[in-house]
Parts: C-alpha cells; sequence; structure tokens
RNA sequence: GCCGAGGUAGCUCAGUUGGUAGAGCACAGGACUGAAAAUCCUGGUGUCGGCGGUUCGAGUCCGCCCCUCGGCA
C-alpha cells in the first residue's frame, strides 16, 4: 500500500443522499470531493443525473464531473488512473479524499483488484457485435469453456468482451482474470448509506417529478440531436426514456412512468451490489437529519482512525 | 330499512359445466472485473370476507352473518 492513511469512500444507492454527506463530511475534516458517478461526467447530462447542485459545489471542491463531453466514451481503467491522479493532486494539498458514487463498477477497481488485460477495441467490438449472439456463444464456448460457464448464454456485453480480450492477446480472458490482478494503491474507510425501501423508493418518484419540473425533458430534446444510441451516455435513465417518448414510440406518461420504474430497479441493484462489498461501516439513515448521519460518520471515522493507530 | 353490484396476491381484476387459483402493474432474490444509470438470470408473493351446509371434492352451489360502493328512502 502506498498510503499509510486511507481515504475515504461513500458508497450506497442512487438518491439515498450521499452527496450531501459527502460535503457536509468535506467541510468538517478539510476534504475534497470525487465523484463515482459513470454519467455524472458528461456535460449536458444535469438535471437527469442528479449531479452534486451548484450550492454544494461551491462550497467543496468536487472532481471527475462534467470534465467530458457526451459523445465520448470513457471506462473503468480511465475512471482508475482519473481517480489516482485526483487522490494524489487532493494529498499533495493536505486534504481528505472523499470518493462519493454510485457506480458499482467503478468501486470495484478502487476496493478490489483488477485484471490488466487490454482495453476495447471499438472496431472490434462492432465487428464481434453484428453477429448473432448464438454463434459468438459458441465460440466463446470453444476459446474459453471456462468464461462461457460463468457468463450466461444471453448475456451479449459479456460475451463480446470475453471474446475480445481473447482475439487481442490469445489469452482467454478467465486465464488474465485469474492470473493478473492489479489491486488500487490507496485503501479507503468504507462508509455505505443504506435507507429503507419503501421510503428511498418515494423518494426517487418525488426526484423524478422534480427532474421534470426543472426541465429533464428540454434537456433530453437538446442532448438527442447529438447523441446516437451506440454511446453510453444515450442509455441514461431520465433521458433514454424521453428519447423513445420524443420518437413517438412511447407516451409521455409511460416515458415517466419507466423513467420512475428504472431508477427503482437501478437502486436495488445498487443495494444487491453493495451488500457484498467487504468492510463497510453501514448507517442507515432512515429518518435521520444529515446532521445525525454526519455525526455517526464522523464516530466511525474516527473510531477507525483510532482502532488502525 | 329496501333494491342492486361487489368482497380472490400489495393494487386493479380474471377464474369455463365444482377438481385446493392466474394476468397486468407493483415487488423480491441473484449474477456481474475495461459499456456498469450498462448487460443478464430467477421468482406468484394467497385464511379466494367469515361461519355452517351439500359433495369424494367448494373461489365456484345453498343458508346465515360481516364489510364496501351505488340507488331508493
Amino acid at each position: 500500500m502506498k498510503s499509510e492513511q486511507s481515504s475515504i469512500l461513500i458508497l450506497g444507492p442512487t438518491a439515498v443522499g450521499k452527496s450531501e454527506l459527502a460535503v457536509a463530511l468535506a467541510q468538517r475534516i478539510a476534504g475534497e470531493v470525487i465523484s463515482a458517478d459513470a454519467r455524472a461526467i458528461y456535460r449536458d447530462l444535469t438535471i437527469g443525473t442528479a449531479k452534486p447542485p451548484a450550492h454544494l459545489r461551491e462550497r467543496v471542491p468536487h472532481h471527475l464531473i462534467d470534465f467530458l463531453d457526451p459523445t465520448e466514451r470513457y471506462d473503468v481503467m480511465r475512471f482508475r488512473h482519473d481517480v489516482l491522479k485526483a487522490i494524489e493532486e487532493i494529498r499533495a494539498r493536505g486534504k481528505m479524499p472523499i470518493v462519493v458514487g454510485g457506480s458499482t463498477l467503478y468501486i470495484s477497481v478502487l476496493t478490489g483488484t483488477f485484471f490488466a488485460g487490454p482495453k476495447a477495441d471499438p472496431q472490434l467490438r462492432r465487428r464481434l457485435e453484428s453477429q448473432p449472439q448464438e454463434q459468438l456463444r459458441q465460440r466463446l464456448e470453444a476459446v474459453d469453456p471456462e468464461a462461457a460457464q460463468r457468463i450466461h448464454p444471453n448475456d451479449k456485453i459479456r460475451t463480446v468482451r470475453a471474446l475480445e480480450v481473447y482475439e487481442l492477446t490469445g489469452v482467454p480472458i478467465s486465464r488474465w482474470q485469474r492470473e493478473s490482478k492489479v489491486p488500487f494503491p490507496y485503501r479507503f474507510t468504507k462508509i455505505g448509506l443504506t435507507l429503507n425501501r419503501r421510503v428511498l423508493y418515494e423518494r426517487i418518484n418525488a426526484r423524478v417529478d422534480r427532474m421534470i419540473a426543472q426541465g429533464l425533458l428540454e434537456e433530453a430534446k437538446a442532448l438527442k440531436e447529438k447523441l446516437t444510441p451506440q454511446m453510453p451516455a444515450y442509455r441514461t435513465i431520465g433521458y433514454e426514456e424521453f428519447f423513445a417518448y420524443l420518437d413517438g414510440k412511447i407516451s409521455y406518461d409511460e416515458a415517466v412512468r419507466l423513467i420512475k420504474k428504472h431508477t427503482r430497479e437501478y437502486a436495488r441493484r445498487q443495494f444487491i451490489y453493495f451488500k457484498r462489498e467487504p468492510d463497510v461501516h453501514w448507517i442507515d439513515v432512515t429518518g435521520k437529519s444529515l446532521e445525525e448521519v454526519l455525526d455517526e460518520a464522523l464516530r466511525l471515522l474516527g473510531q477507525h482512525l483510532s482502532e488502525s493507530a
């Protein structure tokens, strides 16, 4: 480990209140916020991604938000690199890095290990994608039976990725994953926020209504001009549904209903994914004020520091 | 009080001539390593309002009771 002192990681489902806690915490302990959000990275996706609002970003520096054009691609290893850089800069200023996020894979790259395989090759990927899944599956079973066992026959994205790695290196992805484990050089004290599901779902529904009142549809309309369905930013909850509405494929009411439903399903997946993250200090924020949550977080951090001292 | 209509899953409802129940929505469990707000898999969750009767067998037929909604008073 590169650092004797760990950074802070705040994780949890969408709409649980991570951003507010991060800023409150940053103000108390002289920290800076690093976003771990695969959609907040994009400019022009503002309302629908629930980026921390200006009044929070004025109080504390935020990193990895609004720095990429939505037509561009980004990936977890670039994220890893960018976080590393941000942490080093923040530390050089004598501040505490506070990573905050909900993007599951992005969290994993910081807390676990990753394999140092090849990055995505757009051309090869396009070629593979154009083939029927059944055929790709057969090929995967032939070249990497171990991966085929883990990847569901219908999961085209993982099938394509596995074949891509094999094509590029001649080594099956399963072997890469087994033999190449690169850790992240910094440790984190992990704070997880959780909330009664019912309450969270109501909060999500209300937040979507608020986004719409703030002009989500207009933002989507403008964005639609420059995005194509192949771009990751196109597949963002709150936008993709409105794109379908603007194309006349679904009604307005249906689009709104789907935005809420998809956000709830997303939150559920985050619950499930984060559940297995080890060593998380969980705080149930149900019925608690920001001050109470902050106090609990500070207590946990104090405890953690004295334990490791 | 009388006359209608109705009480079945969390909600809205379907349920043939009696064979211990199923759709939509909602929801739940899970997978996941360079697209992750992505991608994929699995699951019906039930005193059929209650009590009794007929029957080998009742959500279904009969009786009584309870509740809800209309209409008339």
